[in-house]
DNA sequence: TCATTACATGCGAAAAAACAGATATAGTAA
DNA sequence: TTACTATATCTGTTTTTTCGCATGTAATGA
């Protein structure tokens, strides 16, 4: 992972808000996310693809959803960049969280 | 500092490179940074500009020269952010590093 | 005063990124 | 099989970013 790749992966508000919100879960799925952002499907998934893509995310399919989680061989300074980002600005995704928390709780979508 | 004006400000390679080299060094003026980048002057100083804009860097000028540094109230965590990058990537500006060594050691320019 | 040096900025072009909306795919269930 | 749900991708367009080059400005010194 190099730094350019990073700083250019989380250099725009949804993805940004994606990748904190999953330092906080272990695991959202699309719709999930969908919710939390308030942001259209393809817009979501596309932005994911590209955090995929950029080495940050790792998706794994059960049944009909696709769950992304932070990639688990993510540099350990990468990964500590993100939590810093996310201990000292909490309000940055408050609303965010609030929204996921509404989410309908016995399945996922 | 909101962390996407952060994260937007460093996701560039000349952009991160100046802030980086602006890590190790407590100043540099626009042509020490022409050097070490390779990039020509109209280039390295507009970045130099964005990069003042968004509150990580702070410029003053002496006599012909304008020296940028970090900007002294940029936030801790952000400090940090750029400190654990420059620690586990330090090939990232390693030529750069290289290129500043070999400037005239008397004057600026 | 004029010339020179160091840097900033204006402007138009090119490249990259982000978007909405439509459509495709894959899994599930009837 | 057919229908439905969750997600991905395609297509064309708009917006943002980056760039080169020319020009402007401020400080210095002759």
């Amino acid at each position: 992972m190099q730094p350019l790749t990073l700083y250019k992966a989380i250099a725009d508000g949804t993805r940004l808000k994606a990748v904190l919100l999953l330092c906080q879960q272990p695991e959202l799925c699309v719709c999930d996310l969908m919710q939390a952002l308030g942001e259209p499907q393809p817009k979501v998934s596309r932005h994911l693809a590209l955090l995929k893509k950029a080495g940050l995310l790792q998706d794994k399919k059960r049944g009909l959803w696709v769950f992304y989680r932070l990639h688990p061989a993510l540099p350990a300074w990468a990964e500590m960049v993100l939590r810093q980002t996310l201990a000292h600005n909490p309000e940055f995704i408050r609303d965010n969280i609030a929204s996921l928390a509404n989410r309908p709780a016995v399945t996922c979508c």
